[in-house]
RNA sequence: GCCAAGAUAGCUCAGUUGGCAGAGCAACUGAUUCGUAAUCAGUAGGUCGUGAGUUCAAUUCUCAUUCUUGGCUCCA
């Protein structure tokens, strides 16, 4: 037969294997970096025959992104089958490959030990010393039923029942044999960087009703070089850490005496919040918001009007006060929807946008607590937009640009996703058909790309997330902007119209930074640490090289805090690049060296973190190169700041 | 909430097979007056997360509890 390989027109016996037809196709060089092979959509194991039908076959490299997932999968394999040698009642269950790696799911009567993972990994050494070939065999349902029911290996049972193909392909090396879609590398020694991370419980198919299982991670790459640079990776990622840095630059700290996952700002930290804080009061003020408040704690009959005590009561905190029931805000909603009835509202009213750096208390689980990430008790930029009906979409419009202005400003990748309606919900199904069909007009008529989360609304509403992506590649969610037609019902809001009748109007619920204590935990992780000058609680430093340039230090102090920098001044009586070095770690923006030059000159020299020196300037030059730097991310966006004015 | 690991000085960490608790940095004092990532010397600093139990003796062993961490489940 004739086929074509990597652009190449070969001869091939009938019969032959996809090995044989690349190894025809390649060069030596090339051919040893192949992996699997593939015909059209299909992969195949280099063992497999060349499907007769086939007419162009291509090789799958170790280096691309689908070799790795065929590496990082077998690698699973090969882990699975260490483990089974070396603890032979462990039961295997689920083995796949993920981003960076691959994890295996065992039912073992004792926890995994560290120790253990290093056995493992030992043995998975030896077997790819042994280079033992993966062999691939079909089986019909019932043979696989008995195969793995004669190895006990239960789980795989219940695999095949509930996938309920008829036929099934089993992987072997070695002496171990698993359920296995394929495809895999041909031999052991094929895997060549691995390293086992972590172990940690996971629920049999994701269910907590379920068995908890022991998941081991690893990593796996086509070479050990790849593998150095990801560890490598992970381990200045782990540098980035907010924790870490929080720590470090002073800025939050917990403690349990507070509670699990309540944040105490400090004095760095709280300056930082004000900052952020400051700028959107500003920015929703230009947005055409008002700025309005509500109480901490709220009556509970409230909470059950607005249907959060039934479906949101697990995640609140209660408390009683002279035998009435109160409840500890989760959300900023309730007191907007009586502001908003305070008075009769007329449809020239409208919109009606009100925003609140409301603090609101939410009872979540204490394993998901994390850093500033996921806490208990935290501050939303919320805002509620009460608005007609004919006027929803271009308030949600309004929201995204909002929305995407502050994505730019600090460089954000982003996506977006709209959660249609969850099974614990309230309203009535055309209600929520009509408010995510206006979210998904929204986002069209923009040209905005979207993907769709079945069921993960809020109880109340569909919703818009924005998603954004931090520097340990984890994703976040910030931004969100929810349709709600409930509360407005529930609460009984109302509009005059034009045709003086009552209307009934509709509710956005809107977050841009989303938690500020969330935000500011990415924007660390982001910056590693070196806020932007506008947001950075100390912006210059000044040094005196020695004591006798204390006094012009003082006077440059002044001056720098008269034009609104923020400035310290370190006259402490230690050696310059003692002062450098801690100021650097500290990353603060702008170290100002005064001596004997700049005294008599009048001048500071200025030295920047990223290493920039613009040399010796006055201090009137330094004062606006400073305010220059904390204007730059507001020229790039569509937003003006200054923190003075 | 579930599975697992951990908590020792302000920070980073060592240590005790159960017998007076250690380092570096930071702090304080003194010397030094120095030009861009760590000057030298000295002093002080701990109920070994908290509460019980076992023991002649517990930071160490056991149990409970709080908090943190890695996951699972769940979310801003």
């Amino acid at each position: 037969m004739q086929i074509e390989v990597a652009g190449n027109q070969i001869e091939l016996a009938e019969g032959a294997l996809c090995a044989d037809a690349l190894k025809e196709g390649l060069s030596k060089k090339q051919f040893k970096k192949v992996v699997v092979a593939k015909c059209g959509e299909d992969m195949l194991d280099l063992t497999a025959a060349v499907p007769t039908a086939c007419t162009t076959l291509e090789p799958v490299f170790a280096d691309s992104e689908e070799g790795l997932v065929v590496i990082r999968h077998s690698t699973a394999h090969l882990m699975a089958e260490a483990v089974k040698k070396l603890f032979p009642t462990a039961k295997v269950t689920i083995g796949p490959s993920i981003k960076d790696g691959f994890y295996y799911d065992f039912d073992y009567e004792r926890p995994f030990t560290p120790e253990d993972l290093e056995a493992i990994e030992k043995e998975m050494l030896s077997s790819v010393g042994a280079n033992k070939d993966f062999a691939c065999q079909t089986m019909t349902a019932d043979e696989a039923r008995t195969y793995f029911a004669d190895m006990n290996e239960d789980y795989k049972g219940e695999l095949i029942d509930d996938l309920g193909e008829d036929e099934y392909s089993i992987y072997t090396h070695g002496d171990f044999s698993d359920l296995c879609r394929g495809p895999h590398v041909a031999r052991t020694g094929m895997l060549k960087a691995f390293k086992l991370l972590s172990v940690a419980g996971a629920y049999w198919r994701g269910d907590e009703k379920n068995k908890m299982l022991q998941r081991i991670y690893g990593t796996a790459w086509q070479d050990p070089k790849a593998l150095k640079k990801h560890l490598f990776r992970l381990d200045e990622a782990k540098k980035r850490d907010h924790r870490k840095l929080g720590t470090q630059l002073d800025l939050f700290s917990t403690h349990e005496d507070i509670g699990g996952g309540m944040i105490m700002w400090h004095p760095k930290g709280g300056l930082v919040r004000a900052i952020l804080e400051d700028w959107e009061r500003k920015e929703h003020l230009k947005r055409g918001y008002d700025i309005v408040q509500g109480p901490l704690i709220l009556k509970q009959e409230l909470w059950e009007k607005s249907g959060h005590y039934e479906n949101y009561k697990e995640n609140m905190y209660f408390t009683e006060i002279d035998d009435q029931g109160y409840g500890i805000k989760p959300m900023n909603c309730l007191a907007h929807m009586l502001i908003y009835k305070r008075k009769t509202q007329s449809y020239r009213d409208l919109p009606q946008r009100y925003f609140e750096l409301g603090v609101v208390h939410r009872h979540e689980k204490s394993g998901v607590l994390h850093g500033l990430m996921r806490v208990r008790s935290f501050t939303q930029d919320d805002a509620h937009l009460i608005c007609r009906p004919d006027q929803l979409q271009d308030e949600i419009i309004g929201v995204f640009h909002f929305v995407k202005d502050l994505m730019d400003l600090f460089s954000f990748e982003f996506r977006a996703e709209i959660s249609t309606r969850p099974e614990k919900s309230v309203g009535t199904d055309a209600d929520w058909e009509l408010a995510t069909s206006a979210l998904e007009n929204a986002l069209d008529s923009i040209d905005e790309e979207y993907t769709i989360n079945e069921g993960d609304g809020a109880f109340y509403g569909p919703k818009i997330d924005i998603i954004l992506e931090d520097s340990l590649g984890r994703s976040w969610q910030c931004a969100t902007i929810q349709c709600d037609f409930t509360l407005p019902e529930r609460f009984d809001l109302v509009y005059v119209g034009e045709d003086g009748a009552r209307h009934r109007p509709v509710m956005l619920h809107r977050v841009i930074l989303g938690s500020i204590e969330r935000f500011v935990g990415v924007l660390i992780e982001h910056f590693a640490g070196a806020l932007p000058v506008w947001l950075a609680p100390v912006q210059a430093r000044l040094m005196n090289v020695t004591d006798s340039q204390i006094e012009f230090s003082e006077k440059a102090k002044q001056f720098m805090l008269s034009k609104g920098i923020r400035v310290e001044a370190d006259i402490r009586n230690e050696k310059l690049g003692y002062k450098v070095r801690e100021a650097q770690v500290e990353k603060i923006p702008y170290m100002l060296v005064i001596g004997d030059k700049e005294v008599e000159a009048g001048c500071v020299n200025i030295r920047s973190r990223d290493g920039e020196d613009p040399g010796m300037v006055t201090l009137e030059e330094a004062a606006q190169l400073i305010l220059d730097a904390a204007q730059e991310p507001f020229k790039l966006g569509g937003m003006s700041y200054s923190f003075s004015g």
